[in-house]
DNA sequence: TTTAAATGTAAAGTTTACTTTACGTTAATT
DNA sequence: AATTAACGTAAAGTAAACTTTACATTTAAA
């Protein structure tokens, strides 16, 4: 499985961003090129991004994949 | 777009091997848990793995996903 | 306290990743 | 030269990412 940050990160830039600048769901998902169904769905974890969209993401928060999204193994450790 | 060193990576891993550990399509994709179609679907450029697999080829190859896959704008700059 | 912006939910439809099957080609080994 | 392992192709089906639409709830500001 796959657990991430979006939440997190996004609404960090929100409070951070001094100038306004458009860091709502609906505004970061017009530059990703998503809808903003998109965006929520990913905040959920209800499913992950295509590797393109996590490419396009980091990029926008400036961050690697790596930094955002973390795989965990699910395999059963009885 | 996203272009992916993954032919050329695991050709890599065939040719050090010693010990001929399993670094065919066959045996990368029992071990990614995929299929063999997959692997030269990847390689072909056919089509982008998902995120989760993307971390899970990451992982065999011991790097990061950047280290694997690129991400190319495609936006025209005339 | 009303209005509007931002967020949340749900469901049906499209696209793309991925599977399955089956067969053809290349390269290495005997 | 014949056999076999590895690689390649194609096509139809399933699963999951992503869209579209529409409406409901929370939060902030006038």
């Amino acid at each position: 499985m796959i657990v991430n940050k979006l939440k997190d990160l996004r609404e960090k830039k929100m409070k951070q961003s001094v100038k306004s600048e458009d860091w709502t769901q609906e505004g970061l998902a017009k530059r990703l090129g998503v809808t903003r169904q998109t965006i929520i769905s990913m905040e959920k974890g209800t499913y992950n991004p295509s590797l393109v969209l996590a490419f396009k993401i980091a990029h926008e928060f400036r961050v690697t994949i790596e930094d955002i999204f973390e795989y965990r193994d699910d395999k059963i450790e009885s």
